[in-house]
DNA sequence: CATCCAAGTTCGGCAAGACTAACATTGAAG
DNA sequence: CTTCAATGTTAGTCTTGCCGAACTTGGATG
C-alpha cells in the first residue's frame, strides 16, 4: 500500500504526527495538529477518526494519539519526499532556503515515486536537508537525538547548529544574514530568562547576537 | 485571477478544451471531452455549468463549447506549465519523452507560478517540448497551423514532422525505436485506406514502415 | 472533593467532484 | 416528415474535507 493511496491531507497529518516527535518527546495534541494544518479541531477530530479507521494510527478519545507501523512508515516515505524537495529545489533551482518548504509542501503530494528516486539520484543520495534535518533513506531511517533547542542549551563552550525549524521563511533570512545556518559553530553567551533572550557569538566572529524565544526556539544544537 | 485559483479539475477542462483545438479545427464534444478526462458524460456537463457560471468558457445546452479569453489564458497557462515541465524532465531528470506526459499531468497543478519561471530560466526558454509541442511564451503564443496528420497526407515528397501526441506512452517508445521524432523527414509512399495503413520512408533510411490507424493519427507533418 | 474550563468530540450542513439512472434533444436515415 | 439512436442533461446519492454549534471529558484549582 504505497503513500500515493492516501489523501493529501492524511498524508499531511501523518507526516505532522512523526515529525512532532522527532526532535522533541512531548506527544503531539488535537489542538497543535489543528494550528498546524490550519484547521479546526473539530476536522482534526474527524480526521483522526478515519486514519484510526485505516489502521495507521491510536487513538482513544480524549487520548493520545500514536503512529502504528504501517502509519510511521508512510509518515517517513512524506518526509523523505519534502527534504529530498527541498534540497532538490535549491541544489537544482538555485531556491533559498527561505523559499523552499512552502513550495514543497505541496509537491510532496504530487511527485511520482519515480521522480523522487531520480532526484535522490541527481542529487548523490543527500543526507541531510537545507535545514539540517535528516533525509530518511528509502527504507526509512530512525531520527537524530542528542540535539537541544538553543534557548535550552547551558552557556558554557561552544556548539555546533545541528538543524533549524524550516517553519517560518522571514526568520531564516534573518538566520541567513548573520550567518547562522546548518554546520555552524557558535558560543553560548547568556541565558535571560525574563527578556526571554538568548546571547551567542558565532565562531571566528567577534560580536554577539541577541535572540528572542522563537528564534532560539527555532535552533537545535549540539555539544559534539 | 490567477490560474491557481482554479480547481484542479477545472484547470484540466480548460487545458483540454483549448488543446482540442490547436491541431485540428473540429469543436470538442462532451463525449471526447469525458473520455480524455477519464470520467462520465454527466460529470461533464456539471462541469461545463460551473465552468459557465465562473465565466470561463460559453455553452447553451447541447451546443458547442467555447472558451472566453479568461478561459483561453488559464487555458494557455497550464499548457505552458505542463510543456515546460514535461522538457524539464527530459533534460534535468533524464526521463524518456513517453515517460513525461503522466507526470506533467500531475505537477502541473503543483508547481507554483516562481517555480515555473524558475525552469524556464534553468532550460533557456525553450519554444518545443519533447514531442514538438509549441510551449507558449509566459504571455501567452498562438498556436501553429499548417500541420496536418500523416494519414491524411499526400503521398508525394519529403514532409517535416512537426509534434506528435503525447497521449500514448508505449506508441512514443515505439517511434523511438524507429527513429520517428519530432524534426525528422519522412517520405510518405502511399496511404492504404482499406488497411487504415501509411507507408513511409524516413529520410536517409533504406526500409520502408508501415503504421496503422492510431499511429498515423498522432504525427502530424508540414510540407516546408 | 466539588467545581469549572480548556481541550476534545459529535453532529448537521455545505461544496466539490464523482457516479447511476432516467429523461431530453438533435439530426440522420428512411 | 417521422422515427430513433446517439449525444447530452438532470436529479438524486456518495465521499472527502471542511465548518460552527453544542456537547462531553478530565484534570487543575480552591
Ligand atoms: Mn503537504
Ligand atoms: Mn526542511
Ligand atoms: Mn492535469
Ligand atoms: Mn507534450
Amino acid at each position: 500500500m504505497p503513500v500515493s493511496d492516501l489523501t493529501n491531507s492524511a498524508q499531511d497529518y501523518l507526516k505532522l504526527i512523526w515529525t512532532a516527535t522527532e526532535w522533541s518527546a512531548t506527544p503531539i495534541t488535537v489542538t497543535v495538529l489543528a494550528e498546524r494544518m490550519g484547521v479546526r479541531p473539530s476536522t482534526v477530530s474527524d480526521s483522526i477518526k478515519k486514519l484510526k479507521d485505516q489502521g495507521l494510527l491510536t487513538h482513544a478519545p480524549y487520548g493520545t494519539i500514536e503512529l502504528t507501523p504501517a502509519g510511521s512508515a508512510h509518515a517517513v516515505d512524506m518526509v523523505r519526499r519534502h527534504r529530498l524537495l527541498e534540497t532538490f529545489l535549491v541544489q537544482v533551482l538555485g531556491y533559498g532556503w527561505d523559499e523552499v518548504h512552502d513550495e514543497a509542501e505541496v509537491l510532496e503530494h504530487a511527485v511520482s515515486d519515480t521522480m523522487i528516486e531520480r532526484i535522490d539520484q541527481r542529487l548523490g543520495h543527500p543526507t541531510r536537508d537545507p535545514h539540517g534535518d535528516p533525509i530518511p533513506s528509502a527504507d526509512g531511517q530512525p531520527h537524530r537525538p542528542g540535539a537541544i533547542q538553543l534557548c535550552h542549551a547551558e552557556p558554557e563552550g561552544e556548539v555546533t547548529v545541528v538543524r533549524i525549524s524550516d517553519a517560518d521563511p522571514a526568520m531564516l533570512r534573518y538566520f541567513s544574514d548573520i550567518g547562522l545556518t546548518p554546520d555552524v559553530k557558535l558560543t553560548i553567551q547568556k541565558q535571560r530568562p525574563y527578556t526571554d533572550a538568548t546571547t551567542i557569538t558565532l565562531s571566528g566572529q567577534q560580536k554577539n547576537v541577541d535572540l528572542g524565544q522563537a528564534a532560539s526556539n527555532a535552533v537545535w544544537v549540539t555539544n559534539s
